[in-house]
DNA sequence: TCTTACATGTAAAAGGTTACATGATTAT
DNA sequence: ATAATCATGTAACCTTTTACATGTAAGA
């Protein structure tokens, strides 16, 4: 077996090839490098291997270009099987166990969203995190009280800064909401 | 040479471990299955070879307890050794590459900052966090305002989440802040 | 009795990190 | 001329993941 599921920097290989068709490992690299963008490894080390794996996989073509000017490079494409593997993880079910591990790889998700399922998914995917998070952060609070009555001042901040964090990511949650809701009224 | 630096999830084991002298490496299991700890993960794979290569390198000392009453089981201390490497990592001065990386590294940083430095360490921290926060979110802004034009209105919107994060980061500093400096005064 | 919690480990496979290696092109 | 940027890769080393392996004690 070739594995079951992809990891996350895989994905947004994936997702950044998608939107960049037709890139080269090296463009891939320059992502990484200069956007605030998931902050992934920029190493050839970790970029090419991977782009290789995926190749092997078949998720993406890639393809040695032909011209004189510019030195040669492998430019890749995202095949139809990556395609159908973009959304599935796209597609997949918001659950308590994102909200444990934290917001990256749902904000990884979101930030492909539209352009690989289009502007129609991003309402229904925030309302499921909304219900997610409003369910999650109560059970972050009671934690926060049994547990900080030992613990030390700083500890208890910190605590309270990762509820803070998660709070936040709700408020974001509903302005994303409200934009969304007031184009489509705009345009319908 | 025992390789230069540890990394996050071995500083998360050593400032644990001093919290809860002594402990076993299942109390640490429990703590990153139960608590919303930094998520690392809880595998038995990570944790017991992470705790021999900590105990090779003399940063924690376990010795097998003998008792009839419990089941067998391997307590360790933080050695001096161990306190200083701790010290040395809390001592770090807070730069813009941290903010780059993202705050799970500082939280943790700030989690263990008073139980280890002790409670006059947390407001230097905070005011250097605060320092960079505030340069870097501005230098965020632009980087959106640059990219936003060619992108979707979803990635768009993920970008003004990432920045929202760091503001939010940036209100936590200055709310705790806050609380420590009354704190202070109330004191004296 | 059966399951859950306690408790510690190892082995194989996969992946990431760091450093090395190479070489063309473009700007200073 | 020299440095920086473009461009792709490999090799050694280390860590993590996943799964296996073992066995006790307590509670339902």
């Amino acid at each position: 077996m070739p594995r079951t599921s992809l990891s996350l920097f895989e994905f947004s290989l994936l997702g950044l090839v998608r939107d960049r068709e037709p890139c080269c490992g090296y463009d891939l690299r320059k992502v990484f490098a200069d956007t605030p963008m998931g902050s992934f490894s920029d190493s050839p080390g970790s970029i090419y291997p991977a782009l290789a794996r995926l190749e092997r996989a078949k998720l993406i073509r890639g393809r040695v270009e032909e011209t004189s000017s510019v030195r040669r490079r492998k430019l890749f494409r995202l095949s139809a099987g990556g395609l159908s593997a973009l959304k599935r993880w796209l597609h997949l079910p918001i659950t308590q166990a994102d909200m444990v591990r934290g917001m990256p790889e749902l904000a990884l998700r979101f930030a492909f969203l539209e352009s690989v399922l289009g502007r129609g998914a991003c309402v229904p995917f925030l309302e499921a995190l909304e219900k997610e998070l409003a369910l999650y952060i109560p059970t972050l609070r009671r934690h926060l009280q049994s547990a900080q009555a030992a613990n030390s001042l700083s500890a208890g901040l910190a605590m309270e800064g990762g509820i803070m964090a998660y709070e936040n990511r709700l408020a974001w949650v509903r302005l994303a909401l409200d934009r969304l809701r007031r184009m489509r009224t705009r345009i319908s």
